[in-house]
DNA sequence: TCAAAAACAATCATAAACAATCATTTAACT
DNA sequence: AGTTAAATGATTGTTTATGATTGTTTTTGA
C-alpha cells in the first residue's frame, strides 16, 4: 500500500463521512498507528482535512475540491441535461457571463450558437472556451485555488465595466427560506454583481442543491431563473416564488 | 519487450489504475528494478504521470496542455532544465510575472520555494499554479485563443497597477540583429509592459528560438538576461551583447 | 478533582525504495 | 560485418517510509 493510495482512501472516507478516526483507519489501511499519524499530519499541511483528537475531519472547501476529480464522472448526464437547457437560451449576439463551478462546464460543453461572447471569471471555463474557439473575456483578479475561480476586488472592479445579455452561475446551496447561498463571501459578491448587471440570470444547479444552506447569502429564489434537473413536489411552495426550467 | 511498448503497458495500467508501484510492474514487465525505474523516470520528464515513492500516478492537469502539442521527449527534457534553472531564481517575498506559453510552464513545475505570489497571463500557467497551492493572480482581458493568454487594452491596464521583483517572459524569436520579436502586436505590448514593470526580467527560450525573427520587436537583447539550453560558438557576438545563463 | 485510559509527539532501528554507476547485452547504422 | 550507440541488469551507497518504543498530553468517568 503506497502512501498516495492511503491517502486517497482517507480523503474518500472523509468525504463520505465528514469524519475518520484514527483506530478505524488502522484496521481499514492495515498499518500502525504512527503511520496514520503521519499520513493526517501530511494531509493537514497540504489544507485537504483538519486534525481532530481521534482522529481527523472534513474541511470546509474540501466539498468542493474533491468533486472537482470525480463529479467529472458523477452527475455528468444530469449536469449535461442542464447544460443543454441553458444552452438553448444561448441567442447570437448574446453577451453571457458564465460562472465558475463545475456545472456551468456542462453549458459551455453544449453551447451550438455563434456570434456570442462569454465573459467568465473560471479558469476550467476560460479553457474550454478557447477549445471551443468561442471569443472569451476572462475576469482578472485573485485566484481561488481550490476552485480555480477568480475573485477579489479586482475582479469586482473589471466586472463593472460590463453588461450582460444573460448571466449563468453556479450555486452552493438554495433554500426556500434562506435562498441562494455559498461558503465565499468573495464569490458571493461576485454573484451578485454579475445579477446586477445582466438583464436576466439563470442559477444552473443540480439537484443535489436543493435544501442546502451555505455561510453567505447571494440573492432570494425570486430575483432569478432556476435551471435545475429534478423537481418534486416538495418544490410547490418554491415554484410559487420563482421560476424553474426542469431539464 | 520494446521501450515504447513497456511505456504504452504502464500508461495504460495508468489509466485504468490511477496508480501504479514499481513491483507490480516488474511482474509484469519481466524486467528489473533499473528499468522500470529509467521508464518511470522518461514518462515524468514528459510530463505523462508523476512518480512517487514506490511507483508513479497520473497527472490530473498538463496531461492535455503539453502533451497533445507533442513535444519530443528531448524537448520537454530542455524545457525542464530550463524551468528548473529559471526556478532557481525565485526567492521567497518575490512577486513574479510568468509569461503565457509553454516554456513558462516548465518554470512552474519545477517552483519550490514558498511565500511567493505569482502573476500571469496564461490560462494552463494559472491552472498549474492552483494545483500547486502558489498564490495566483491572474491578468483579465480578452483571451487569444490559439495560445490561452489574456491580451488587450483591460489586460495592460491591470498590469499597470502591479511591480514584479522578476518577470519571466517566453518568446517566438530571439536574433543578434533584430532582438526578440513575436507575432502578435498585442502580446508584445504585455510583454513590453512587463519588462518596464519589473526589476528584472528573464526570457526562458529553447534553443530552436534563436535566428527566428518574427514580427514584431518586445526588445533588445541587452535588456533582459537570456535562459536558455544550448549556447555554441555562433553566439560569441551575442554573449557580448547580453546575459546568458545555460540551463 | 483525580486517576486511568486513550491519544499524542518524538525518537530510533529496520526495511524498502531510491539515485548513481558500471559492465554487459542488445539494437542500429554504415 | 564491424563499429557505435542505446538499453539493460547488477551493484553500490543513500534516502525515505515504516513500526515499535518512549514519555507526555488530553480525554473520560468515577
Amino acid at each position: 500500500m503506497l502512501t498516495d493510495e492511503r491517502y486517497a482512501v482517507i480523503l474518500d472516507r472523509l468525504k463520505d463521512h465528514g469524519i475518520v478516526k484514527t483506530q478505524e483507519l488502522m484496521n481499514l489501511l492495515h498499518c500502525s498507528e504512527s503511520t496514520i499519524r503521519r499520513d493526517l499530519d501530511s494531509l493537514e499541511r497540504s489544507g485537504k482535512l483538519k486534525r481532530i483528537h481521534g482522529g481527523a475531519k472534513r474541511m470546509y472547501h474540501l466539498d468542493e475540491e474533491l468533486s472537482n476529480q470525480d463529479k467529472t464522472t458523477k452527475n455528468v448526464q444530469e449536469k449535461s441535461n442542464i447544460g443543454q437547457l441553458a444552452a438553448s437560451l444561448v441567442q447570437p449576439k448574446d453577451v453571457i457571463f458564465i460562472d465558475a463551478g463545475t456545472t456551468t462546464l456542462a453549458l459551455i460543453e453544449a453551447l451550438k450558437v455563434g456570434n456570442i461572447t462569454v465573459v467568465t471569471n473560471g479558469i476550467p471555463q476560460a479553457s474550454l472556451l478557447a477549445e471551443k474557439n468561442i471569443p472569451t473575456i476572462l475576469i482578472g483578479g485573485s485566484m481561488k485555488m481550490t476552485t480555480k475561480a477568480i475573485i477579489g476586488e479586482t475582479a469586482v472592479e473589471q466586472l463593472k465595466q460590463y453588461q450582460f445579455s444573460k448571466a449563468f452561475l453556479g450555486i452552493n446551496g438554495m433554500d426556500l427560506e434562506f435562498g441562494f447561498t455559498t461558503p465565499d463571501p468573495e464569490e458571493a459578491a461576485i454573484k451578485r454583481l454579475v445579477i446586477q448587471k445582466s438583464a436576466s440570470t439563470y442559477i444552473v444547479a443540480d439537484e443535489t442543491k436543493w435544501g442546502k444552506v451555505n455561510f453567505v447569502k447571494v440573492c432570494n429564489l425570486e430575483d432569478v431563473t432556476i435551471i435545475t434537473n429534478k423537481t418534486n413536489d416538495d418544490y410547490t411552495a418554491i415554484k410559487e416564488k420563482t421560476t424553474i426550467l426542469e431539464a
